[in-house]
This record gives C-alpha cells, structure tokens and sequence, in this order.
DNA sequence: CGACGGGACGC
DNA sequence: CGACGGGACGC
C-alpha cells in the first residue's frame, strides 16, 4: 500500500472492520497478479505481498485491502479456493485479523453472518426477516423477548449464509436499526485446542462417538427462526462448509442419523471442495431431524455447518403428504422442547396456527384493523398517549391505534404509565387521536393527545449555570 | 396528572 | 501449513 502516506495506511487498515482480506498464495504470485484478479470485487486501497526481509521473495502471504467490508467478504467468498496462476496451488482466502488483535485464530464465518438489529418492539420475526432479506438470503432471525411475557425486547438477530450479504446489511440498511455484527453467542468457548493443524482426520472419530441427544442445539431461541411452513421439508439437504471436510468426515457425520442414502461433497475443477455437500435421506423423518440437530453444529469446533433443505422435486402438495409434514413437524418442535423422553406428547397439527380472536372490548366503534407503515417511514406526527390506571399492553394499542392507517410504530415509556405513538400521515393521527381521545380499553381510559417535538440529540455539554 | 434512548442470545 | 513493511512528519 505504498501509494499511501504511511501514517494514513496503518490508520486504515481495520476501517472500516473487515475490510482488509488475508491471502494465502504460492510464493510465485505477485502483487499485480493480485490486485488484476481482486480487483473486480471493488475499490482496493492497497496491495501488500509480506516478502523476507534478505532474499526479497514472497512468503506467500499478502494482504488486500478494500474500501468495504462487503467488497473484501465478496471478493472472500468468490476467491477462496481459486487457482490464480497455471501450476500454482489454490489461493486461501480470509478476513485479515484486526491489527491490534493478538489472537492468531482464523476469522470464522460464523463471526461475520449473524448481525445484531434494533427494532421496534411490535415487529414480528416475519417483519425482521421481510426487513432484512433485501442484502441477501436469511438463514434465520431471532427477535429477543422477555422470556415470561413473550414481549419483544426491540433487539434482533439476523443470521445470512454469506459474510457478504451481512456486511451489506451493515452498510446500507437504515441507521436506526443500528446493526452490528453480532459477537459470537460462545464467547470463552472453543478453548480446547484445536490448533487447527493435522487433527483433522480425528474429527471424524469424534463425530462416530457424538451423542446426538447431546448436541449443542437445546436453545430454544435457535428455533424460533425455524422454518415451521410444511412446504420447506424434504427428504434432500444441503450443507455448507468453509472448513475443508473430506467427503469420508461428512459421510460419517450425516450417516449417524439412520437412514441416509445418498451424501456426496461437491467439488471444482481442481477437486477442491466447494464447501457444499448434498445428502439425501430415505424418509423425510430423518432429514428433518438431520437438519435440526447438525444445522450449526460446530465441526469441527468453530466451524460452524448450515443445513437447509433443497427442493427435491417430490410433491408436497396434497393434503396427506402436507399433513404428513406437518405431522413430522410438530413432532420435532415437541421433541426438541420436552427432551427426546417426551417426544410422544405431541400437540394437534396446526397447533399454532394464530387465533385472532378479538381481545378489544371498548367503548369506541373501531374501524377494521388497517396495516402498519413500513418501520424506516418518517414520523409526521406523533401521540401522546396517558393510561390510567395503568398502560396497555403494546400488541392492543397496536391492534387499536393502527385502526385508523399509517401507523409506524409503538412506544410505551418503561415504568411510566404513558406512550407515543408514531405516524406516517398526519391526518391518520389526529383522526386516531380524535377517535380515541377519553375513551376506555379494556378497562383502561386513555388521554390521546399530541406529543411534544422530541428531545434533542443529548450529546451537547451539560449546561453549566 | 403524565414526557421521550438504547445493545445481547435459558451456556 | 499461513499473520503484518517501508517510510514518513502540522499543535
């Protein structure tokens, strides 16, 4: 990166984070040759080929560093793996360790998918996902809730299959979101060495000797993300690897559920694994069950697999075959939340089908209920909302105050016993306001009126008379 | 009466 | 296995 000033090089070597790619090459491979093949992922701020310090020669290290993080994950995703020069071994390719970080470990895919949101509280995990899945596909979205109510915390976790796509995220969607990259759930785990270097072979003992009643899934919240639609089972899977796995580890790791037929590791021209495997399954028990208890399994540790069903062409429409999905289904959410001992306890098909019985009993004719403005809207005009005695719950004043159109948002103050209500459209709140106004909802009376402009941005010093 | 911003997952 | 240069300069 010598075409930069020095003191601005080492600067911006981790802005933004992850920007700055990690290459693994053959000795022969020259800065231009890298910079010519990596240049197409986006704007490179610089190439540095690490050389020895007497001879000059290339150690067969070099860095690349990006303008984005999106572009260094692109160009991760599409480089690694690739042979750059005839008679030269594939190239590895990783995020660069932050300069100031002193561990020596890999960055892992798994540190650059899942992205920490915050959100209002009255979305769904169907809002979060329908949010985010504009920068790329979603493996699953977790909304954090208060474990006795259910009620939502306003925090988020989105998972993607690629680096890339959650660093897009990052990068362009609406600021008050917020979004991180999340740091991973196991913080002082993964202790145990693995040094990374030749144990691989012995992974594959340790998947054989593997408890599947023991594997690393019994969090609940994992679930929630869980793909319930009767139509996404089938009998075929798909697994994702950035860890090189030989065909003989992943075999042995799907054939510890009964029933595989068929598990093959999809290489490239070279015969280098592409990262993929494809198993199919005799019956569609125990794919589904495949899939629940290895998605996310870390193998080996820190490598963190994805499992997802593929279409195998199988019809799952008619009404016997959905029901035996849903079947399947209902009894791995039940086994998964009882324990395997319990699995027989199941709950009817369509169990969790909602019921939207009305829960409003009020005083005011209600209008239908009307559909939420997009959560990025701009607010026009907010409410200001008193309960007495005490506040609604959040999902009734959404049910009632969106009644009468573009509301965006929801937001009782904590511990108070009042709230505000976000408007895109001005004429929808003072309506809202005027219906609502001195009546009683379920036994609470609210005062409706118009909320005061917010507070200003509180980063001012502290005023010193 | 009654006023408004923050951040973590049942390991 | 495969991890960090050379050269610079505004309180």
């Amino acid at each position: 990166m010598e075409e930069y000033p020095a003191k601005q090089v080492t600067e911006n070597l981790d802005d933004p984070p992850n920007s700055r790619l990690f290459v693994v090459t053959s000795r022969s491979i020259t800065e231009d040759e890298l910079r010519e093949s990596f240049s197409v992922f986006g704007d490179i701020q610089g190439v540095w080929v690490v050389k020895d310090k007497q001879t000059k020669e290339s150690k067969g290290i070099s860095y690349v560093k990006f303008a984005k993080s999106s572009q260094a994950c692109l160009a991760m995703e599409e480089m690694h793996g690739k042979v750059l020069m005839e008679a030269t071994k594939p190239i590895k390719v990783f995020i660069a360790q932050s300069r100031s970080s002193t561990r020596h470990r890999d960055v892992e895919d798994e540190e650059l998918t899942r992205i920490f949101v915050m959100i209002p509280k009255t979305f769904s995990e169907e809002d979060l996902k329908n949010t985010f899945k504009e920068y790329g596909d979603i493996e699953y979205c977790v909304i954090i809730k208060n474990k006795f109510t259910g009620e939502s915390k306003g925090l988020g976790y989105v998972r993607y299959y690629k680096p890339s796509q959650a660093a897009l995220a990052i990068e362009n969607c609406d600021k008050t979101y917020r979004a991180i990259l999340a740091e991973p759930r196991s913080k002082a785990a993964t202790t145990e060495e693995y040094s990374g270097g030749g144990a691989r072979g012995d992974y594959t003992g340790g998947a054989e000797s593997m408890n599947l009643y023991t594997f690393p899934m019994g969090d609940p919240g994992s679930y929630q993300g869980m793909d319930h639609r009767s139509g996404d089972f089938t009998r075929c899977l798909m697994m994702s690897t950035r860890a090189a796995l030989t065909q003989e580890q992943i075999f042995a790791l799907f054939d510890l559920i009964p029933g595989m037929e068929y598990c093959e590791l999809q290489r490239d021209a070279y015969g280098m694994s592409k990262g993929h495997a494809m198993i199919r399954y005799g019956n569609l028990g125990s794919a589904v069950y495949a899939k629940e208890k290895l998605n996310g399994f870390e193998y080996p540790p820190g490598n963190r697999l994805v499992v997802n069903y593929v279409d195998d062409g199988e019809d799952r429409s008619s009404p016997v075959s959905r029901m035996a999905m849903q079947f399947v289904a209902t009894q791995m959410i039940s086994s998964v939340w009882n324990g395997p001992s319990t699995s027989q306890v199941m709950k009817p098909p369509g169990f969790s089908a909602v019921s939207s019985v009305s829960r409003i009993q009020t005083d005011v004719n209600l209008p239908p209920p009307k559909k939420l403005a997009p959560p990025d809207s701009k607010a026009k005009e907010r409410l200001f909302v008193v309960f007495s005695p005490s506040p609604l719950p959040p999902d009734v004043l959404e049910d009632v105050f969106c009644r009468f159109g573009s509301l965006i948002e929801v937001h009782l103050v904590p511990g108070r016993k009042v709230g505000y209500m976000k408007y895109a459209d001005k004429q929808c709140a003072d309506e809202a306001m005027a219906a609502l106004h001195g009546h009683v909802v379920n036994g609470v009376k609210m005062k409706v009126m118009l909320a005061d402009p917010p507070r200003e941005e509180s980063h001012k010093r502290p005023r010193t008379y």
